[in-house]
DNA sequence: GAAGAAATAAACAGAT
DNA sequence: AATCTGTTTATTTCTT
């Protein structure tokens, strides 16, 4: 629980007790109901040969599918389907030898691709169904092909609804109750498809049309060529008049659509695993309109300042973890579990233009804020009044009510031991003792029965994972400032550090080879160091202190923390 | 409910 | 004298 970066993720409760609107999070967080069963394959009439012939037949739509997938979604392929994007004939799929289940299938394709392969043969039926019979077909009527494909058909779509199923449980794929599971119930039923969707009205445009490219007609599976936009609008109305079959291209248009918007987001999602996982910059804070929702964060509930406009426009992405912090404006007292524990740099570095505009409060604490802007700082020292100048740039927040929070970063500088003060020439200036820092944060990580209990059961993995990150992210940063860098060794020691002592142990032996310890770049000053007695000395912790810190110095900078340094002006008073 | 941590408030002193 | 800076104490709120 004290996992210092775990208990981050906690930090839901709203500590509002002003009645302000707090941001906690939001509704949202991905409640998403999950249609529990996928219903049941009513393959009961089974044989050999039937399953065989759904095997090969997928199989072969795999590939066709894959080979599609490779040359664009809009090249057609196969000629003698003009009216449908299905490229598997039903010959080609039974010449194919046998040699994926469809199980495997499952998990050679995404589950995008399933769908996409689905709609394929239901096109594929449709067709079928239309030129051979032209109304009343009753499923009875299909031959043994057709009613293969039938059940092969329910079957996938039975795989792709559990594949989406289990996306959105692990919160991969943003919950779309309305159109995606609709369309996936829909689709179920082959019978559903034929008159349901009202087809929209081809708009006509003078001179251009999306349909229309190349000469070519670019509706799905045609590529009639149209020497001119008259021909190709005649074409249109001829060929893809408002009917069933048009209606039910569209429909499979519309589908795949929607797989390409869920697979898009699997595919951020990814990268910014990926991302995370090379210490890199998450590509998070893009400005994805739709949440991605992966993070059942918080987004700001209310803003009690609506972020002027256009000021504040981006939205935090807290990443991993989410804040309700409260806000307000007027004294406000906010507690989080973070601590000292906030990978606040991570945070930070993604959040800065929103914290930057909107009047939101930090969801950190005094002391860490105030390390974070000295580590922040070219030579790792600040006076008051620069941290004061540091606070009120990065934090709309902060800019107000500088009569609490100023004397509040005053009694955190004065109380916590980790806050050292230097006489400079010049005057005094406050440095980070991080050892002392890091002594003051709950160790938990290390030891804590739960967090190894999730790391075992990997049930708390995405969190640990996310906050681990961020951890990472934290203290990666804080180490960009510094000169010293530490041994990726002694940064893996750190990080899987097994052990309270070990930890600390490592710590303290890294900062005192005088690489890490941000306290004293012995330059200009230091005259008298005042030592205090920290009020709260707690266990030693074991925090990452600097992990990989050598990794990251490979990496670029996040471009705002630099430019934030750098536009500096060193000295301006508010 | 207790302990601890953090926020807040305020008194006070020294320096500028 | 006023303000800034720094220290300290007390209280409140919140988390664990």
């Amino acid at each position: 629980m004290m996992v210092e970066s775990a208990s981050e993720t906690i930090r839901t409760t709203p500590s509002n007790q002003n009645g302000v609107s707090s941001l906690s999070s939001q509704s949202d967080g991905g409640g998403g109901r999950e249609g529990g069963s996928n219903g049941d394959t009513n393959g009961e009439i089974s044989p050999v040969d039937l399953l065989h012939l759904q095997q090969q037949q997928a199989l072969q739509a795999a590939r066709q599918f894959l080979l599609q997938q490779a040359s664009g979604l809009n090249s057609p392929g196969g000629n003698e389907v003009k009216q449908s994007p299905v490229q598997v004939p039903v010959s080609m799929a039974m010449m194919s030898p046998q040699m994926i289940t469809p199980q495997q299938m499952q998990q050679i394709l995404s589950p995008p691709q399933l769908q996409a392969l689905l709609q394929q043969q239901q096109a594929l039926m449709l067709q079928q169904v239309n030129t051979h019979t032209h109304t009343h077909i009753h499923t009875k009527q299909l031959g043994s092909k057709q009613l293969a494909f039938q059940q092969q058909l329910i079957q996938m779509q039975q795989l792709q609804q559990q594949h989406i199923l289990n996306l959105q449980r692990q919160g991969l794929v943003p919950m779309q109750p309305t159109a995606t599971m609709q369309s996936l119930q829909q689709g179920t039923c082959t019978h559903t498809l034929l008159p349901s969707v009202s087809p929209h009205s081809h708009e006509e445009h003078a001179g251009s049309h999306p349909l229309y490219g190349h000469g070519e007609c670019k509706w799905p599976g045609c590529e009639a060529l149209c020497e001119d936009m008259g021909q190709f609008i005649k074409h249109l109305n001829n060929e893809h008049a408002l009917d069933d079959r048009s209606t039910a291209q569209c429909r499979v248009q519309m589908q795949v659509v929607q797989q390409l918007e869920i697979q898009l987001a699997k595919e951020s999602e990814r990268l910014q695993a990926m991302m995370a996982h090379l210490h890199m910059r998450p590509s998070e804070p893009k400005p994805f309109n739709q949440p991605v929702s992966t993070h059942h964060d918080a987004y700001p509930e209310g803003l009690p300042h609506p972020p002027t406009s256009a000021a504040a426009p981006i939205t935090p992405l807290l990443h991993s973890h989410s804040h309700s912090h409260t806000h307000g404006v007027g004294p406000i007292r906010r507690r989080n579990s973070d601590k000292y524990c906030t990978p606040i740099a991570s945070e930070l570095a993604q959040n800065c233009e929103f914290y930057k505009n909107a009047d939101v409060r930090p969801p950190f604490t005094y002391a860490s804020l105030i390390r974070h802007a000295i580590l922040e700082s070219p030579d790792r020292q600040l006076t008051l009044n620069e941290i004061y100048n540091w606070f009120t740039r990065k934090f709309a927040y902060f800019r107000r009510n500088t009569a609490t929070w100023k004397n509040a970063v005053r009694h955190n500088l004065s109380l916590h031991k980790c806050f050292v003060r230097v006489e400079n020439v010049k005057g005094a200036v406050w440095t980070v003792d991080e050892v002392e820092y890091q002594k003051r944060r709950p160790p938990k990580m290390t030891g804590s029965p739960t967090l190894v209990k999730n790391m075992i059961s990997g049930l708390g993995f995405g969190s640990l994972n996310a906050s681990y990150q961020a951890a990472l992210a934290e203290s990666s940063l804080s180490l960009l400032n510094s000169p010293s860098l530490l041994t990726p060794s002694a940064a893996s020691l750190n990080m899987l550090h097994v052990g309270h002592d070990d930890v600390s142990s490592t710590v303290e032996q890294v900062n005192s080879n005088g690489s890490c310890s941000p306290t004293l770049s012995p330059q200009q000053y230091s005259h008298q160091v005042h030592v205090k007695e920290e009020p709260t000395e707690l266990e030693e912790d074991s925090r990452p202190v600097s992990l990989l810190a050598g990794v990251t110095h490979s990496l670029p900078l996040p471009s705002d923390e630099r430019d934030l340094e750098e536009d500096l002006p060193t000295e301006e008073l508010e």
